[in-house]
DNA sequence: AACTAATGTTTGCAGTGTAAACATAATAAC
DNA sequence: GTTATTATGTTTACACTGCAAACATTAGTT
């Protein structure tokens, strides 16, 4: 019963493409198969999305606003708090959708700049998180705060990269001695108390 | 007078599979590409790289082989300028062999350690990395050096990360208020400085 | 010299991004 | 309300990809 026309298929191809990505990575994410999976013509897609790396701005959007709303959901007294509770978010986003996460902050999109929305949403989450940043610390400058932010941001997206790579490997390899690999487990076994130092150090 | 048998395809292969990472992406070398760069069927390479990874692997291995090298040339009494030149040979490596880096910290390969010789040098690389920071520091404690280097590095690799957002957008960006481009910008041009301030934190 | 293993080529399949030509439905202009 | 236009869908086509299988040639071993 279904029409030549959608109605609303773009909304329907990106839940689609979010789904997808999460599922089997950006890597098997192609037009085709999204398209196969939202029951449209295998071009369909490129009425809506000019080219792959469009359809990955969108998903990375989504991304971005995906997680400002788990960053700023806590919203205690206690700036302190706030910012681990915000790290421990960031964190586990990275971890638990890291297809999404490379979207946003790997090489797929080679400028993300050329999206507007994308853009939008990635400043809106740095305005956020620096805003924490600057409650938490005593610095009064800007520059030292901007300094602080893209600093203590550095850290923990290196933190999920490596997290990622302890989560990707198989587990006899953590017997073997004098790894990174065994480093990065013990943080990951006592990640709270590892947030806890971190914070005192920023 | 080129014979049936190539001699010495595998060597050949890599180091033109290397080039062709850095020139095009890592995205963009395919079998069949560095195939035809190399003067052989499409088909050749299979015989020494099973699969696209495995060639991604062998390329991984020489990033880190590459990176070792630079960043154990200076071999100074004074450990703190050992780990700053460390860390901006990483820095300089991962800007400019910024393709190669991907393979190496990315997720185009799955499981690093199924590589053997790309575990390895990997290792390697933490090993070195590990000691200088041992050596910088007052920490006696495995564990606590082991944090410490893990840290620091998380922390580089975080910096690399956004730097190179930084070189992927149009200079105009620059121009545009309150965004986390702008705060890379400052410590882009303040490198050395930020790096002093860095060390004294670990 | 003959057998075997290593290394190369040819052929073939299923999947990819995306451009072009075409079809149909929704919307705006009259 | 009919018609022209625009938006959105499909079909077809091309050049590319990873990789498996069958085949060809050479190197190494006996």
């Amino acid at each position: 019963m279904k029409s030549y026309h959608h109605g609303n298929l773009k909304k329907e191809l990106l839940t689609c493409a979010l789904k997808m990505c999460e599922r089997d990575g950006y890597t098997k994410l192609s037009i085709r198969s999204l398209a196969k999976e939202s029951n449209v013509s295998q071009t369909a897609p490129y009425r809506h999305f000019k080219t792959k790396e469009e359809l990955y701005a969108a998903v990375a959007t989504e991304g971005f606003n995906k997680l400002y709303k788990v960053m700023s959901k806590t919203k205690s007294r206690d700036h302190k708090k706030n910012l681990i509770s915000s790290g421990k978010e960031y964190i586990n986003f990275g971890l638990k959708n890291s297809n999404t996460y490379d979207l946003m902050f790997g090489t797929a999109i080679a400028d993300f700049t050329k999206y507007p929305s994308l853009f939008i949403s990635a400043n809106k989450l740095y305005q956020h998180f620096r805003s924490e940043v600057a409650n938490h610390s005593n610095e009064k400058g800007q520059d030292r705060i901007d300094e602080k932010s893209i600093d203590t941001w550095a850290k923990i997206h290196g933190l999920v990269g490596l997290l990622r790579k302890l989560q990707a490997v198989p587990s006899k390899v953590l017997k073997i001695p004098d790894t990174p690999i065994v480093a990065i487990n013990k943080i990951s076994k006592d990640l709270d108390g590892y947030l806890e130092r971190f914070i005192e150090k920023i």
